[in-house]
DNA sequence: TTGTAAGCGTTATCAT
DNA sequence: ATGATAACGCTTACAA
């Protein structure tokens, strides 16, 4: 019930013993008698005493805080592959003892957000960091991560980096849901664009081994209010269309809706294939056709990865996550 | 490109100034000329120079990590309404300059887990935290911290948490919920449970005006999965089961799948109410009617009541986050 | 305006 | 096995 804080010296007072015996009692590695460490570790427990955090640190850097820097593309609904994602991290570094600070990077972030941002790498705020590349900004905090060797792990693609990553194939991904289309003989694709997303397409028109020109493209957009809105630009503007790829689930179900709305059938007037396979993708209803990108295992792969990096392993090899077509009720 | 870190010392020196000084620069409050200022700030951008973080927070205590412990009710599907409050908090957050670190509690967390969350908050490693009741386990985060009088705000109903707390009236949720049902004729409710959830049932109960022994209840559940296999149950031993309100909406969406794929029809054949109203609910097909409790502001609200409290208010009163009916297709 | 030096609460290195 | 004490890197009186 103290509610001061108790410092590891009126701590060793109150039991009669040094300082040096006390943080010994805690190390695990200090030569201190079996019955002093239970005594002191008991007395602790009671008083509700722990270390300082700060003291700590500052005298045996070691530190247990992970940050993740991940792309928001916006502010008003949630990212259910970022959260999926993280959902992945943490299983992994809670079982190692490490704990998450999660940093949304708005795209165009003010620069002064990016400049905490990397204080926080350079001041040693964080003993890892995980970087989800969006921008020119996830490539600014790599560099800083670098520079400063704090030990870092990429996710996606970014200029420059090899090692200590974990990607997927975006590109065949999109391959596939093109070669599905036209394997099912459909004409006039769309594609709801989303952010970084030119492998994206580029896959998608090479499955559908059809002019770049030929596919209508709508967007950038990110989540369910802009795939609603899409389906009303195509009903208006390409009323041909039959099939789409959306960059996202949200996006695909925003799109579904406003279609349904509409009395346009999903799949048989227009097939839809999203992005993702978030878990919600199966339970829509019609059920989400989509590219799974597994993001529960890319959290997990980057979170093991870092576990790596920090304990002195060099180059680690890139991380591939195979990402295959799930064919559902909507396409 | 430094690649080591560089202390105070170091850097004081290459300037050809005093360590003191140098911390002056950063300080804002010392007296110091504005041209060492400009200086020593354009020469710290340019050599990286950042002051340890830890030694700062030693000598001046103040730190700006914000901890979130909230329930992990799932481990393997992301929990959407937490996901939005997280989004609100940090949207305050980012405006003051303070991060966000997340910690999931298990339901039945490992003593092992519940103690080191205790230690970041006894070891000064947080500023601020705020905790989303759950368990017991929050319970005794929640004492840790007012013990070490490290600020603290409570989402959600806690024993004992009179003021710094952000609440929602479930009972008048459900109630609305019931008395909806009841309104429009439904004679079989159903109620598919979630965690900690008698006011919602109580609250169900009295809005239906029914004998509590005539609802049938389901569960406790959580995600997507437990909602679609609560369906199941209904088809085969429920099956005169004509409205049910669900505790979240993934478990309504699993619902509304199950039923969609068995062919009853909705609302037709069974109305469905959820609670939350997360981003998603809307754009399901069909649209959820569901019981909104603003997520979003949840955070948002806790956010500012903490920043409050951090800047030496006491006794904040409870915020209560009204709740209403939105009616959409599903009911 | 600037420099000197005494903390801040630990851990680690010596002695004992 | 235990106790002094010097770092650790910074902020902040106090002196100049």
């Amino acid at each position: 019930m103290a509610s001061k804080k108790l410092t590891i010296k009126e701590f060793a007072e109150l039991l009669g013993v040094s300082t040096a015996t006390v943080s010994r009692a805690f190390s695990s590695k200090g030569r201190i008698s079996e019955k002093t460490r239970r005594h002191i570790i008991a007395k602790a427990g009671e008083l509700n005493y722990c270390a300082n955090i700060h003291a700590r640190s500052l005298s045996s850097p070691d530190s247990s805080l992970i940050a993740l820097y991940y792309p928001e593309l916006n502010s008003e609904e949630p990212d259910y592959f970022v959260a999926e994602i993280m959902m992945g991290i943490n299983s992994t570094l809670a079982k190692h003892g490490k704990n998450l600070q999660v940093n949304p990077l708005p795209l165009a972030a003010p620069e002064a957000i990016l400049k905490l941002c990397k204080e926080q790498i350079l001041s040693g705020a964080v003993a890892g960091v995980i970087i989800m590349y969006g921008s020119k900004n996830s490539q600014e905090l790599y560099k800083c991560a670098r520079d400063r060797a704090v030990p870092c792990v990429v996710i996606g693609r970014m200029e420059g980096v090899k090692y200590n990553n974990v990607i997927y194939d975006m590109r065949h991904g999109a391959f596939l849901a093109g070669r599905y289309f036209k394997n099912t003989g459909r004409k006039h694709p769309a594609y709801l664009r989303g952010h970084l997303d030119r492998n994206k397409q580029k896959g998608f028109q090479m499955g559908l081994e059809m002019p770049a020109a030929q596919i209508v493209k709508i967007g950038p957009g990110f989540g369910f209010r802009d795939g609603y809105h899409a389906m009303e630009l195509i009903a208006e503007k390409h009323s041909e269309t039959d099939c789409v790829l959306c960059a996202t689930d949200s996006m695909a179900m925003g799109f579904i809706k406003a279609a349904l709305d509409r009395k346009v059938r999903i799949p048989r007037d227009i097939a839809v294939i999203s992005y993702d396979d978030t878990c919600a993708a199966r339970y829509y209803a019609p059920a989400l056709s989509s590219v799974r990108l597994k993001p529960f295992e890319i959290g997990r792969s980057a979170a093991m990865i870092l576990e790596r990096v920090m304990n002195g392993e060099k180059n680690i090899q890139a991380e591939i996550i195979e990402c295959d077509l799930v064919v559902r009720e909507s396409s």
